[in-house]
DNA sequence: GTGAAAGCGCTAACAC
DNA sequence: GTGTTAGCGCTTTCAC
């Protein structure tokens, strides 16, 4: 084991060829005469070099590696984003470098614009308000975003969140309920689509949702969500949560208080993060398909890399999940249900 | 926006200087006269500069960069570590860059030499045997390994998982079990310790566990393994799987199959992820302190980089956790449990 | 205080 | 086929 590594150079050298011939050599640019492939490969193998990147990099301008930068790493959703984005990466020979901006959101566009300075795009969640993102447009870098940005044209991709909450309020006014709690989460760009989507829903029978807050968009923020809503004079017969940690972080709260799930109030999430699937109750929820997010910005971004920059906006369909936080409430008809499907398209005035 | 970003030599003939000063001016080395410094200042501004990174560590030979390699990045685990050492490396100033080498468990190496080059050093979780991991000494780059390695001095931290399995199976023991399973994950570098752990354990009262492996360790590991354990001549009336996820997966299936849980099988884990607790009936498990095992490998990688080289390998003390995945066994006696640390010891040749 | 010049390790014309 | 040369954008002696 040497102290420092070798460099282009000492392999010309040892091989007794320039550094060109090695320098096409190991990027398979150029075939050369069998005995100096040979020389080169022994020289190469002798030294143990290894080419190095970064100079590399400074010449092609390019460092085949791709950035991503996610909100949480601690959420499943995020991870299942990671997940398709690399396997995507992986297939097309680039590396993906992740970066978790929930440490320091205060510094999250210093984190993002030092990890775009390393990459040749950047694939970027985030909590800034749509309209100051300009400054994405000035990292002299093709960017992908999660999330329709209406004031930039950047490439985006995102789930329908107004239908999908749209969805969720449909399934529990299905089963009955008519008292329905939204517990949001402000500081997501999705939390105000989300609230739409119910309200929209819940005004067609001229009902709606009272609107909470957690303060965080996991378990805990959920748990000391919960007292002030099942204990508050409003109790709802239903809470959608803006998305599964803080709806299993609910319902575990709301056992505690002595709650029965989902007798006393049906509780659903966004996500269909896989831990919902073991919950007690399991967690009903809207899978809002994340590895195949991460799989499409991934693939936008690969094909601004190449030039193309055809695609916008990529919009997923939700496909609800329906498991056992949510039940028919006591006292619905049993045809209610049945007939729902066939009753939406009539009604009237549903609008976005 | 500009077409190409602006180089230093831009800055440097904007503002009527060399690109020494600017050089100087951005890295805070030195201080020139007001005028310079604020003729520097505005040319930057103006010109929208931005140092490149690239050009810069190639001279100085660092990064600010660390890597990170883990082997699943769905698996909460996993991510607890990436939370612990990334805000380690952001309070020291260094960005962290994760691989996941899931997708492609066969070029884990290949993977891991890649990210070495672009960084100071690496943090690495890895499947490999003990003994063939000789190419990361020759990476010239400091490591931190997650797991003692007898083989080479290389610094590590790891959780005690021999103890840990000594622990749940001693915990089962004194809930009356006696026909202990346990599922394992034969690719983990930690599997053997914590069969080792639950053997000796139970070798004190004569017993012996049955080994199985399930083929993943993930939820569907667990899922796939449970119907030929629970349905096959030797029933368990405790299982102990190799990690949470693997647990989770048991859980669910051995529900399927018509078991009721914790009263037909108790069930535990390793790693305390966040959603055991979510889970019903909630998971035991031993808290094996995964973040706190990322804080400390970069602890231990930001030494390193320092030139401070003393410690070797830290190993964290397992915590039990007990929830409701475990339970006394129908006909133990209740004075058993309470007097179980005394009278353990003194048995003899108790069997199955 | 400020600047000129020499590279870091590599690739990309362009010769021969 | 193989080699020469000129940089990529930056930091760093070492002069002035």
């Amino acid at each position: 084991m040497k102290k420092t590594s070798s460099t282009i150079r000492d392999v010309a050298a040892a091989a007794g060829v320039s550094v060109t011939t090695v320098s096409k050599f190991i990027n398979h640019a150029q075939r050369f005469s069998p005995p100096v492939e040979a020389r080169v490969q022994a020289a190469i193998d002798e030294l143990g070099y290894r080419s190095n990147p970064l100079a590399r990099s400074m010449i092609t301008g390019e460092t085949r590696t791709i950035g991503l930068a996610i909100l949480d790493i601690l959420n499943p959703h995020f991870t299942s984003i990671v997940k398709g984005a690399n396997r995507v990466a992986l297939q097309h020979d680039y590396t993906l470098l992740l970066v978790d901006t929930e440490e320091s959101q205060d510094h999250e566009q210093v984190l993002i614009e030092a990890l775009a300075q390393r990459v040749d795009g950047v694939i970027v969640s985030s909590r800034m308000p749509e309209q100051s993102v300009q400054w994405m447009l000035e990292l002299h870098k093709p960017v992908v975003l999660f999330g329709r940005n209406h004031h930039f044209p950047i490439p985006s991709v995102g789930t329908d969140s107004y239908l999908a909450s749209y969805m969720l309020a449909r399934h529990l006014l299905n089963q009955g309920h008519r008292s329905i709690a939204y517990v949001g989460f402000g500081q997501s760009r999705w939390n105000n689509e989300r609230i739409r989507g119910v309200q929209a829903c819940l005004a067609e029978q001229g009902l709606s949702a009272s609107v909470y807050d957690a303060q965080a968009a996991s378990p805990q923020g959920g748990e000391r969500a919960c007292s002030s809503i099942m204990l508050g004079p409003n109790r709802p017969d239903a809470v959608i949560c803006y998305n599964d940690l803080i709806a299993l972080g609910f319902i575990k709260a709301a056992r505690a208080l002595g709650f029965s799930l989902p007798q006393d109030v049906s509780i659903a999430g966004f996500d269909n993060v896989p831990y919902g699937e073991y919950a007690s109750p399991a967690l009903t929820t809207v899978d809002l398909q994340s590895e195949k997010m991460g799989e499409i910005a991934m693939l936008k971004l690969i094909d601004a890399l190449a030039g193309k920059n055809d695609t916008e906006y990529s919009l997923l369909e939700p496909r609800l999940v329906v498991r056992d936080s949510t039940m028919r409430r006591a006292g619905a008809s049993a045809s209610e249900d049945a007939s729902a499907a066939r009753a939406i398209p009539i009604r009237k005035g549903t609008s976005r």
